[in-house]
DNA sequence: CCATTTGTTGATCATTCGACCAATAAATAG
DNA sequence: CTATTTATTGGTCGAATGATCAACAAATGG
């Protein structure tokens, strides 16, 4: 039982990456679907009937995106072996990502649609709720530091140390937009860092 | 010898204002002429006639955006008695003026355009040098710290601690357009300070 | 009053936007 | 084979984009 019907003429998942880069290099609003027709090598009625429209199409890319570019600072993140380590090791690996030679220098989670016309509110609120899941598997991996015992519950607050490096990494992602280096970020990380002995003595 | 011609029907000044509010709303992409003559209750021509162009419009908005919201960190800065006071009162000022009731919750400097369509690439080089210039004021006044003798060069690098405390202004952006409160900045803020007692001890 | 200067109005320019047809092409099912 | 299903093509939809233009309105200078 093979498919049915005309096979595409194209790969959707190359197809796919290929919207990513457009996307990437302009954010949402900035890409036109003639820029991601182009792009693809299809026509724009080809995208509607595989990707559903440009935010059905966007949502996807992001999807794509998370799973790729985003996976190297989660699984930092993940797998280091104490809380300060995991994220110290986080930071690094999205100065790493932003920075990259073969991307643009940037996050798109935070900056591919932070401000906008009114009819794209939903794509905005998708990145939002896209940052608030940042966000949330920070301060996890925080609290699992609390119960791993390598970290002393802070008198700040679990939410606020969370938050708080969650405002760096979004923070370095304006930095390497503008053209920081990885090695001017690394300077950055260690400020950041330098804060943990007064937090968590 | 008074003005030749027939008079303006309109104030620049109050129209820039409004202006500036829906550039604000909605950033420079997302706001159309349409936007920009509804809201000052002139037609495009005038927009034309009075400013230019769009983006020549945008410019003029950023200068006065600088002089009203943009005065209080910077203020901020140069009265601090110390750096340490200085800076921190810096974060603090531009926490209260993101997340202040009567406009948009983020810094239009650093996300009214932070990517985009290629044509309005001079634009987001335009805010990008904004950005330069916070990040070269917040370094002279650490400078000044280290002339005044309430800063120890900090092992460090100034360049890398006025880097730092950018980077912490421009995350606290995404923070507030996220819908942080003002107390949960005022955490993230003080988790920021924590990181001068070990980096200029 | 008349010429000049400047501003506003309403219309419109060509282009682009996202979206979506109808017509055609290419595969499988029976 | 024919019928059915799916994809691609080329065209086009109405609306919106930034930008201007000619026509009209209102001021001053002489």
């Amino acid at each position: 039982m093979a498919t049915r019907g005309r096979p595409r003429t194209f790969d959707p998942d190359v197809a796919l990456r290929q919207a990513l880069d457009v996307f990437w290099e302009r954010g949402y609003e900035g890409t036109s679907l003639n820029d991601l027709a182009q792009a693809m090598g299809i026509k724009s009625a080809s995208i509607y009937a595989c990707f559903g429209s440009k935010e059905s199409l966007f949502r996807q890319v992001m999807g794509l995106y998370g799973a790729t570019a985003g996976e190297p600072p989660r699984r930092a993140l993940r797998e280091g072996p104490t809380a300060r380590e995991a994220i110290h090791a986080m930071l690094q690996a999205t100065a790493d990502q932003i920075t990259h030679p073969e991307h643009p220098h940037y996050c798109m989670l935070i900056l591919a649609a932070p401000t906008g016309a009114t009819e794209n509110h939903a794509v905005r609120e998708f990145l939002a709720a896209g940052r608030q899941g940042q966000y949330a598997e920070i301060k996890d991996r925080l609290s699992r530091g609390v119960t791993d015992g390598d970290l002393l519950a802070p008198p700040v607050g679990l939410d606020a140390m969370a938050r708080y490096y969650a405002t760096v990494v979004q923070g370095l992602s304006i930095q390497a937009r503008d053209g920081a280096t990885r090695a001017e970020l690394e300077t950055v990380i260690t400020c950041a860092m330098a804060a943990w002995q007064t937090l968590a003595p």
